[in-house]
DNA sequence: GTCGTTGCAAAGACTTTGCACTCAA
DNA sequence: TTGAGTGCAAAGTCTTTGCAACGAC
């Protein structure tokens, strides 16, 4: 199915190398001083196909847009995979517990950003 | 400082009435049927404007690119709001209670992308 | 030889920005 | 009057994609 070709040795041997959580850009920089035959496209590709071969993680939803909430008290969101309808959430607990994260690892002014993902009733009956 | 122009209460009030968590097209669609005279880049500005002020909320940071870690095991990440750094988090506790967010609000396959964010002890030095 | 992969450049999607004009104060 | 705000279009940034050439199997 999958070829092992050169390029698709390299990236993976990059990503699978740092502690750091790259970008597209840092792998291609990286890969060039590798192989000088390497082009963006194919870092993207590769990375998107290491994603999907469950080999690494994205982060940052790319395919999201800006979005705004006329709630301006912290909460957090629950979004339907399915359907994409977004409900607030806030949970007090939660926060004290990512408050807590926050202490141990001796980071200040803590803030969050919490998105859970999941099949919202509606989409599950369909 | 701030002038109350039209544009401006119109996109506010359409946001404020709304219980969706719309984007900037959204809104400026809405807009447009109350004024011919508006255009996606004022809805931008104005937007964001309106997060200065801390009247509403903006989710998903759409000046993130994406980035990719080597550890595809789910975890979380604190965020260094000065430098940028990220370090990998897991914490069993907070999975089951965002798992008992999810069963409360009856979604299913639930996954969640949490990002804490913070000053470094490193920055705080600084 | 086949067909999955690549390099390249163009296209896409979303957002920001420069500039001259407009209009709130 | 005057400078903050606007419309418009162009530019910017990150990412995806079409296509002919390439190369792993």
């Amino acid at each position: 199915m999958y070829r092992e070709t050169k390029q698709r040795k390299i990236i993976e041997d990059i990503i699978k190398n740092t502690r750091e959580h790259p970008d597209a850009l840092w792998v291609f920089q990286k890969a060039q001083e590798k192989t000088s035959k390497i082009s963006l496209g194919t870092v993207y590709r590769t990375l998107e196909l290491l994603v999907r071969e469950g080999k690494i993680n994205k982060f940052y939803d790319t395919s999201a847009v800006a979005r705004f909430d006329s709630n301006p008290n912290p909460h957090h969101h629950l979004i339907c995979k399915i359907c994409g309808k977004i409900i607030d959430w806030h949970d007090e607990n939660l926060d004290k517990r990512i408050e807590e994260i926050g202490k141990v690892n001796k980071f200040k002014d803590i803030t969050s950003e919490i998105f859970i993902y999941g099949i919202c009733p509606e989409c599950q009956r369909k």
